[in-house]
DNA sequence: GTCGATGTTAGCAC
DNA sequence: TGTGCTAACATCGA
């Protein structure tokens, strides 16, 4: 699940639950996790404590009170929970932080895409990285300035987090679709116009999740994702949702750059 | 049992 | 050099 808002969603439970308290321990299940030596790791934390976070498309950062920060990526199905009693342990908890006050958070994801590293400062982790500006934060000008150049389609553009951060498959296909560009338009052959679109849609679609904490049936009804395959379906034998909200035309549902991608053939043209 | 999945990246072909 | 496609990663769940 983890998009940009899944991670901002993340970020703010991660404030309100785990700063400044004395880490005790570092448990680790699963070291294929760990994009950092172990040793360094657990050296870096524990007697530590948690002072901030922030957040640059999907990844979250934890600074430390002695300098160096945590990152957390997601990959796929990452996540965070806080938790004390071990009946209460999450399922698929990968790594865990102990505190001096008994709770834990717990680092899950079942598919272990995710990665738990050790960076010397943001900046140096977003230069190392090249990540892009958020998708939150960058202008109008300069996403069009990174695009216009480019020949190739603007979904796997829009993926790429080093033109911009946090905008994950469902989003790029959503923001299209609000955009009202088909997703194999060539980002060289829209308009000003289109980019102009394609920028405010940006915020919106962002501004709307994290607005609903990420969670996808809160999401307003003229939403594409209502007609992914996983939403829930209505009731069996009906299938409105497959349809487009705004004109009711079957929805498309084809591969581009190797992802699944759901447009409007009527809504989004060429 | 088979297939596809919200992310990233290495390897390869052009 | 830049670009873009594919496979691979590990696992779950439909």
């Amino acid at each position: 699940m983890p998009e940009l808002p899944e991670v901002e969603t993340y970020r703010r439970y991660v404030a309100e639950t785990s700063l400044h308290q004395a880490i005790t321990q570092l448990e680790v299940e699963h070291p294929r996790l760990l994009a950092t030596d172990h040793d360094a790791l657990r050296q870096a934390l524990i007697g530590g404590q948690f002072v901030d976070t922030h957040r640059i498309g999907k990844n979250l950062f934890l600074p430390l009170d002695r300098g160096p920060v945590l990152v957390l990526h997601f990959g796929m199905t990452g996540g965070v929970d806080y938790y004390r009693d071990e009946e209460d342990r999450p399922r698929f908890t990968r790594v865990a932080f102990h505190f001096g006050n008994g709770f834990k958070l717990a680092f899950v994801d079942s598919r272990m895409f995710g990665r738990v590293s050790l960076a010397e400062s943001i900046a140096a982790y977003q230069e190392q990285k090249g990540l892009g500006p958020d998708a939150l934060a960058i202008t109008a000008e300069e996403l069009r300035a990174k695009l216009q150049q480019k020949k190739a389609p603007i979904k796997p553009l829009l993926l790429d987090q080093k033109v911009t951060a946090g905008i994950g498959n469902w989003i790029a296909d959503e923001v299209l679709f609000q955009a009202r560009i088909h997703p194999e338009h060539r980002a060289s052959d829209l308009s000003p116009e289109a980019y102009g679109r394609l920028h405010e849609a940006i915020g919106v679609v962002l501004q709307t999740a994290i607005r609903a904490e990420a969670i996808y049936r809160d999401f307003p009804r003229e939403f594409l994702i209502h007609a992914r395959e996983w939403d829930d379906v209505p009731s069996p034998g009906t299938d409105a949702h497959r349809h487009c909200p705004r004109c009711g035309t079957a929805i498309d549902k084809t591969r581009v750059g190797g992802r699944a991608t759901y447009s409007c053939p009527q809504c989004q043209v060429f």
